[in-house]
DNA sequence: AAGACTAGCGAAAACGTTTGCGTGTTGATA
DNA sequence: TATCAACACGCAAACGTTTTCGCTAGTCTT
């Protein structure tokens, strides 16, 4: 077992001093040709690779960025990561992944964790809890602390810094008036509860959506879910709604969902009922039938959010530190089996 | 905005010195009680916290650990990493996630980046390249530089290492058992090409039970799919053979690729043809019909790979090096709506 | 031959910690 | 009054780099 070789074993064993190695792997003018090229003989044969946490101090930049997200088991999230970890490779960094577990107090221990030196910069999604709460302090330390944050999906306007989403409203209102124009008059909406930013959007848009139509809101046809375990039995009530033309889901789980449960009913999705998901995940690719959907690319939130991240790194000075951005990634509505 | 502050600025602010602001911060006897408090006070007020690159560096221990995965979006490979954050954060461990892209080079890559002190150790699963390369040069380097390596899933033998697997060959032989025991004679296989470690295991426990039972093996019911993107076809040729009772897949996609394509064909699942797949994923829980299947613990490997990871990073010398454990993850057959 | 210049190298500081050891001051004891 | 603990604190090394500056010896100029 050889362990790593440094600067300074290598100097030693070529009698020359440490400055010496070092300028001449750096390729520096200030060296003999001679030197140059037997220090670096020596340390090819003995694989010297410089040790990344000596350059990190001394440079005060670590190439690390820190994705903190709710869940890594929801698709959604698994492809941003996807994203974020393809730019920040091509830009010679690493990914940090930490997982909040829809906790607050995970969430901020997780950034108090890291934001001592460990990394460059955060992505983050919000928590559910955090979004409930509405206590930001952590990630407004941070910010003041000199460490850009870029937020994504579930964000909040309480927290000036880079953001990238989806316009929640407008895919939704455009999801759901899809669904009016092929002439369906009682739609359902299958949301979350309101503090879950993305969710209370959604619900927006639907409402608009309706609003601009002409068509009554009815309390009744809104399920907004809290317990993300246990709501089998709360779309099946929905489901019984009797002359039900269709249901517009915030995600791709209740969208599944309520397409098992139509059909456990005896209600044909879609000559009966049609049904829009939120999110195209491999549920909604994979269901049968497939689930007409809202597309919310994660691999390109990702690679925005990384990109923004890395801008802010990279060109600091540049950056108006007043100045931030939010970027709107495009959705689209894709047609499957579950409309008709 | 207000920087990090460090010791030396407390030391300067308070007129002492470095050490005694160190010493005071972590309850030393040495210091009077006085200047204790009053450092104490000092770097509560300007919220000091060491930095993590420092104490990585003095201790050579980064308390940060890289899983190394082939893809982020296979549902599997997330559970694994859930399973293997939740055992590093009890731990007080980060996770550096990479992905390989199931290409060799971008896993040498990662390696090389990562083992120069920027991480205490790997946990990984090889991309399907490295496997079919049978190149583990990367990995012996690591390991003779003491850094230890858990592997995971897809593993080799070529190394010696800890390793956390499931019984492929088994879990295979007892899914086609299964399907034998309902009365089935005539059972495809949907495996993946050979140098895919777990498929060819899996592949190995399907003719093995065939055998077992005096059932004939056939090449033209097994298929073997190379190309992870273009495979219908093949699915559905194999399917129009007469007379087939049940299917084994080794993967969920393969699976639900196959009732989707059944379902096309009219032959009705489980009515006249039963699935089984493997890895109890989204897709096997969500699809309709629901899919029997061989459940792969992904959150259980990752926990128990973490442990065994942490285990030698923190009980090294207690730990013979040339004692390696392969740990086996009990599999379990769930039965759902495609068998019959 | 004296001064200027250059090539080639080393010393040291810096990044932010921790920690063993040395040292000065105090009060008490003999 | 001289001796000696005990106390409270600072120095300096170490982790592995990079980089600025300075030094020495040799070469060139006039």
């Amino acid at each position: 077992m050889k362990k790593k070789v440094t600067l300074k074993q290598i100097a030693k064993e070529l009698d020359v001093s440490i400055s010496t190695v070092s300028k001449s792997l750096k390729n520096s003018a200030e060296i003999s040709e001679d030197t140059r090229q037997k220090v670096q003989a020596f340390a090819k044969l003995y694989n010297y690779k410089p040790n990344n946490i000596a350059l990190s101090l001394k440079n005060r930049k670590t190439k690390t960025i820190c994705i903190i997200i709710p869940e890594i088991i929801h698709h959604f999230f698994a492809t941003v990561i996807s994203g974020v970890e393809h730019v920040a490779n091509e830009n010679g960094y690493n990914v940090l992944v930490c997982l909040s577990d829809e906790s607050f107090d995970k969430e901020v221990l997780n950034m108090e964790m890291l934001a001592n030196g460990s990394i460059d910069g955060f992505i983050m999604s919000l928590s559910k809890e955090t979004q409930q709460k509405k206590d930001f302090h952590h990630i407004m330390e941070v910010i003041n602390q000199g460490m850009p944050v870029v937020m994504f999906d579930r964000i909040t306007n309480d927290i000036l810094c880079d953001k990238v989403i989806i316009d929640d409203s407008l895919a939704a209102y455009n999801a759901t008036q899809f669904l009016i124009d092929k002439g369906f008059k009682k739609i359902a909406l299958i949301t979350t509860v309101d503090y879950v930013s993305v969710g209370k959007l959604r619900t927006q848009g639907y409402i608009k959506a309706l609003k601009d139509n002409e068509i009554e809101v009815k309390e009744n046809l809104i399920l907004k879910i809290e317990d993300v375990d246990n709501f089998d039995n709360l779309i099946e009530s929905l489901l019984c709604e009797s002359d039900l033309d269709a249901v517009f889901a915030v995600n791709e789980i209740f969208a599944v969902t309520a397409i098992k449960t139509a059909r456990k009913l005896n209600i044909n999705v879609p000559d009966k009922l049609s049904i829009i998901g939120f999110t195209d995940g491999i549920i909604s690719k994979y269901s049968t039938p497939s689930i007409s959907t809202v597309s919310q690319n994660g691999i390109k939130m990702g690679e925005k959010a990384a990109k923004m991240l890395i801008e802010r790194l990279e060109y600091e000075e540049a950056l108006q530190d007043e100045y931030y951005r939010t970027e709107v990634i495009d959705t689209e509505l894709i047609e499957r089996e579950s409309t008709a």
